[in-house]
DNA sequence: AGGTTTTCTCAGGGAAATCACAGGTTCGCG
DNA sequence: CGCGAACCTGTGATTTCCCTGAGAAAACCT
């Protein structure tokens, strides 16, 4: 299998100019993503998000739809909304399966039809993300995959690193100069956004919109508090590394001793 | 004979990018797993599974597709479902074993269906599991079968080590610290999830969909009850290996003394 | 059949995480 | 130097998630 998949994606990674790394195929194209849901919404929120990463997005809003783009975008990945109007999930899924064989499966599931049988939906390598969902965390998980079904070193893939701070999308471990720090889930995922995005500044709405779930409704200082949680954790007696840039937004970038 | 299947097989292992042994062919090409079963949800479960392991899968339906199938796909093992719709599985059996003498075959029986004829089949160094299986034991016991059809050394290839803690796929035994500790088939089973994954946050969905069957519709914390089960037999006034990630899930990772 | 082990459900307790709110602090700018 | 806007953070309510004891049911073993 290795050695086929690496002429499947065998995906490579390059660091953008703006030192964002990303996955690349093996011949430098970028990687491709389906994504199939009948919600027009959720489609165009996600292939913005999955754009931005710099993949090539394609999307269906039905069954059919979703196994004719199958077969010939022939995608690295694919999206796959389990409630969808004309067939159900699971042969969707099969019909896929018999096109792309190897292909990851992110499938997105209705928070409350939980267990809507989705036995058996992770057990193949698969993964699943549970609506109402934050874009950072569909997009980790497709990283994931994505990394998975391909030809590269997870080690270095799974961590990223600013300065002398570390961040394992694996283990879920945070370290700073060496020592382990525990981070809430959300925490995490602030965290994960920011360090995917080093120097550059990331406005609160940003924040919002990609470390929180799509239908949050609260008040928008929940990103201050969570920035002011994560400072205590990792700036805690050190020099910063999370700076506020007044009336725009924060930035991480490593601190300069 | 023996030197027969070497040149058959001869499985060699390599550690692949993710850290998990993988079991090759000599030539390096992906080991190739076929399987029979008519219910095509799962062969697509166990496609799915299998496919995960890194080896190359072919299925088919019936007794005259399994024949054919080995015939040109030429495995180095078949799982096989002893209940077909076309011939009874004796004489599958027979026909796949003219074709292919030494491939060792993993049977799939119902529950209540005859021990004692499985029990003279598996004298050749076949093996069984019975419906409904968990997919860890299924991929377990095929390791198993391709690993002694080979010439590779077993005792490496059973033992999995993390931290101080042990696990012997083949003598079921776990030990920690050199100490012996019973487990419960269940338990075992999840131990040895976790430690076929050491250092990696493994969900709850992901568990339930690897450790139990494939049927199973119970209630989503007996993931949390046997983790449980699991920590006072193993963490039991040691510093702790099994972790929570609160909202993510569990890893196993050594202890840090 | 009777005892033992194992698996699993259920429910209560408790800890952790999330978030709203509000008062305090800092910064930029006139 | 003083004001307002933007930001920070302590407190505590609420919710979510996890752990585990108790016991029923099933499997297993004589």
């Amino acid at each position: 299998m290795l050695s086929e998949r690496v002429g499947i994606v065998a995906a490579m990674t390059t660091t953008s100019p703006q030192g964002r790394t990303e996955l690349l195929r093996p011949d430098g194209s970028p990687v491709r993503v389906l994504v199939v849901d009948d919600e027009q919404s959720i489609t165009e929120l996600l292939s913005m998000a999955l754009r931005y990463e710099g993949w090539q997005i394609r999307s269906a809003g039905d069954g059919q739809g979703a196994v004719r783009s199958a077969r010939e975008f022939r995608p690295d990945a694919i999206v796959l909304d389990m409630m969808l109007p004309d067939m159900d999930g699971l042969s969707v899924l099969g019909r896929l399966r018999r096109e792309l064989p190897d292909v990851p499966v992110l499938f997105l599931t209705a928070k409350d039809a939980v267990e809507d049988r989705i036995a058996g939906l992770t057990a193949g390598g698969d993964d699943y993300v549970t609506k109402p969902f934050s874009l950072e965390e569909v997009v980790a998980r497709l990283r994931g995959l994505i990394r998975r079904s391909g030809a590269v070193d997870r080690r270095s893939e799974s961590l990223l690193v600013v300065g002398d701070l570390t961040l394992d999308e694996d283990s879920h471990e945070v370290t700073r100069g060496g020592d382990g720090i525990h981070l809430t889930a959300t925490e995490f995922e602030l965290l994960r956004f920011l360090m995917r995005n080093p120097r550059r500044v990331l406005s609160k709405a940003q924040i919002l919109d990609r470390v929180w779930s799509y239908d949050f409704g609260g008040q928008a200082n929940v990103v201050e508090l969570y920035i002011s949680y994560l400072r205590r954790k990792i700036d805690a007696g050190r020099e910063p590394m999370i700076h506020t840039r007044r009336g725009a937004g924060y930035l991480i970038k490593p601190a300069v001793v």
